[in-house]
DNA sequence: TCACAGCACTGAACCGTTTAAGTGTCAATA
DNA sequence: TATTGACACTTAAACGGTTCAGTGCTGTGA
């Protein structure tokens, strides 16, 4: 980084600081910094003259100053790691990142985003994000089972909201929502449509949630006196989601009813049912989770699993922020995701 | 912006810098400053101690002292100012993000996104960005006729790199493909096939790139001596992309090709011909423009002009560097996208 | 043997803020 | 009338780097 050529050349006005202000009003860069955070030290008077004079200069303060003199950098980090292919399609991060960004925006600070394909480099940044103070704090998402990361942020001390829970966090804080409660009561509805073979084609194994919804689909069953749920694992693309439900479909008893993990997915299910001849609902239910624009642009649209990922990443946003300014903040819980029935489910045929 | 609590509790190891490693070596700050950047002026067995120490150490460089004392922060900015609606389903900037990413991260370099919804914002933020130096330039994405952000930037003076082109540039700097040989490409092979009444359901009107496929779409019909080619206008989503085709499949005579815009549309259109018994290819030929994995989750899968997002994505911040480092750099052109041919398209019944 | 160039390094200023500590003034209190 | 305290400021250090202008030493050539 900063490689050969020394300082580009930078034209334009030179910027204007709180020593000119200072120059401008006559008085000290102290009582300046004072006036303009709103903090005591100087008279009302004094204040408005100041603030005055700032906004005839156009001033702004240097993000860089403020950060090495303050240690804060006004800019929170997240990570995404999941595979380029994966991730295009998949409308949950963009919806996240808008979330996060609606809470960001309104107190000027910012979203540093990076991607990567693979765990270690993801955590290679954090360690450096720290490192170099480049955030305040990061948001964390895709939380897997005995998740390396958890260990890593919390020995670094550094500040963070992990976006799902409420087990394997450690002592981090999380948000969550109830997805075991979000299953049952999926289940709860195939089977009051009198479904009994009930099939899943899961996301990816490793994955704290996964695990959830898979406990709370068992269990459910169980309860009702339905046979073991039918689960196989993908990866959340739409080649894998039409593989295994080929895989589903072939199977005898065939199932009646499949869950999937994502909307991708479901959607790519309902194009292998169509290509084998499978009708949609009569023969096979389907029930997609994350209800994007994507499970009503298909024929029938989607039966899903609903929750507003939005304002989760808004109130993942705040809560980082409340830690940021010191602000201790424990674990806790968003709305719970619920089923939105559309054309996609019915009874069985027999 | 940094409200109340004065600093907030940051605990954890006191961060090492330089005066720790030039303590520990035995020399000035500037000695160690020298040796870590890989400048001359310390011999080259001091230069190996000092790196040494600083690896010992675990020393990182603070942005935030680094950004003040030489007016880089090493962060690029983009913006995306598109509702919240129609950002989740659409794959290109997820795509677009990854691409930038590749380079950047290689380069420690970190990516600042903001969403915005509407363009007041996104020029607010540029000001605010650059007056406040968070970032060293931008990606500019989804250019409009007449882009009041183009003159903007050129006032401002912030290093910046415009995804589009070739025209409305003004003096900046811009990365283009050929979306005019590209709807060359589409309307002739579909003049190929046989099909003389094409229509298209084309995106957002104030968008450059749309006015250019118009252009190209609507010369070459007249090339091939083909009706004028039925166009509509639509925002990108999976609503608009049905109506219009409903509003398409309605008129008499009844198109025998439809050219979308985007994917979205285009696998919306393909749901509204099902619905309306309008069987795809036999009556209806289909082309999406991008191709995402979502043109191959429907049935058929879609026909669509491909062309690489993430390489243009990597293309335009390889260039932004360069700006930013001080070699100035003119528009140039990235791979023309070309057209994959699936099951959506056939002759034309009659 | 002396002048001088080149090298390796030091010292200090500088980037633009925040903030602790200090100073001078004035009014209220003992 | 001297003491105190509050207020409105100023001063200067600190944050952690980069860089420019020296400085002292060594080796070379005349």
């Amino acid at each position: 980084m900063h490689s050969g050529s020394s300082n580009a050349a930078r034209v334009g006005a030179p910027r204007k600081t709180i020593g000119d202000i200072a120059k401008a009003a006559g008085v000290s860069k102290g009582a300046v910094s004072y006036a303009l955070n709103g903090k005591p030290g100087v008279s009302d008077a004094t204040r408005q003259r100041i603030l005055a004079i700032a906004r005839d200069l156009g001033w702004h303060p240097s993000s860089a100053a403020r950060a090495l003199s303050d240690g804060r950098t006004g800019v929170l980090g997240l990570i995404v790691d999941r595979p380029a292919r994966t991730l295009g399609i998949e409308s949950f991060f963009m919806q996240l990142i808008s979330g996060i960004e609606a809470t960001l925006s309104a107190r000027d600070v910012g979203l540093l985003l990076q991607v990567t394909d693979d765990q270690e480099k993801e955590m290679a940044a954090y360690r450096q994000w720290w490192a170099q103070r480049r955030v305040d704090g990061v948001i964390l998402v895709d939380l897997r089972r005995d998740d390396p990361r958890v260990p890593l942020l919390e020995q670094l001390g550094m500040p963070c909201v992990v976006i799902g829970g409420p087990e394997g966090l450690g002592a981090l804080p999380g948000i969550w929502s109830d997805d075991t409660g979000a299953v049952t009561e999926v289940v709860e509805y195939l089977a009051a449509l009198g479904h009994r073979r009930i099939a899943r084609v899961a996301g990816l194994r490793g994955l704290y949630h996964t695990a959830l919804r898979d406990r709370g689909v068992a269990a459910t069953a169980q309860r009702l006196g339905l046979p073991e749920v039918d689960t196989v694992y993908a990866d959340y693309t739409g080649e894998e989601g039409a593989r295994m439900t080929r895989a589903l479909l072939s199977r005898r008893p065939v199932p009646t009813a499949v869950i999937y993990d994502n909307d991708v997915m479901a959607v790519a299910g309902v194009a292998v049912a169509h290509e084998m001849g499978v009708d949609i609902p009569r023969e096979l239910s389907v029930v997609a989770w994350d209800d994007s624009p994507l499970c009503q642009l298909v024929h029938p649209q989607l039966s899903a699993v609903s929750r507003d990922i939005a304002a989760y990443g808004s109130h993942a946003a705040e809560r980082l922020l409340e830690i940021v300014d010191g602000t201790p903040s424990g674990t806790a819980q968003d709305a719970t995701p619920r089923l939105v029935p559309r054309g996609s489910t019915a009874p069985p045929r027999d």
